[in-house]
DNA sequence: ACCCCGATCGTA
DNA sequence: ACGATCGGGGTT
């Protein structure tokens, strides 16, 4: 497994978005395969937080690719995104499913059940206990294991379709899975 | 200071 | 398919 470095995020966020898919994320003793992601891409994405500009909660969407993007949402759950893209262009790829690889235990007592462990954006913040407090702009290309990892796996097939939960932009179809 | 609503979840 | 839920971002 090695862990990829801060240049693989450093491009375009379509392409980073279905590059993603099967990788690997690691966060603490926890970890899991990355099978659906969503792309949020700057100013001309109405559904991208940074559309309006930078502002206090979207800031670290305008730093440096390879951090987490971590916010706070519905009042009750946090969502997981890793910045894509150059300083100043603000773009992000959402992370919204993975399947538990290691931690397993350990996700199933988070998460208070034994199914559906991280399925669902809210989900996997839960099982990799990820928030906004802990693990906004943390860095993904550091020296901790944290991060996501290539072990060789490729998806077959990849699919394509609008995003999810939201109300503009679904003419992009910018969420990808297999 | 406050109002509105959401990149969701779980159950029906 | 739909309702619960509520913190806080963004604007006043």
């Amino acid at each position: 497994m090695n862990k990829l470095p801060r240049s693989f995020f450093n491009h375009p966020t379509l392409t980073v978005a279905q590059e993603l898919l099967g990788k690997v994320l690691v966060i603490g003793k926890t970890s899991g395969r990355i099978n659906e992601v969503e792309a949020y891409i700057g100013q001309n994405d109405p559904a991208c937080h940074a559309c309006r500009g930078k502002t206090e909660r979207n800031k670290v969407m305008f730093g440096s690719a390879g951090h987490l993007y971590v916010y706070f949402t519905y009042g009750m759950y946090h969502c997981a995104n890793i910045v894509t893209e150059k300083k100043e262009f603000p773009a992000a790829v959402l992370v919204r499913s993975i399947e538990p690889i290691s931690g397993i235990e350990l996700m199933e007592k988070r998460r208070k059940r034994k199914d559906h462990l991280s399925d669902g954006p809210g989900k996997l913040c839960i099982a990799l206990n990820m928030t906004k407090k802990t693990n906004n702009g943390m860095d993904m290309c550091g020296k901790t294991d944290d991060g996501v990892y290539n072990d060789g796996f490729i998806p077959k097939k990849i699919k394509k379709t609008s995003r999810i939960g939201i109300r503009v932009g679904l003419d992009k179809k910018w969420r990808f899975y297999y």
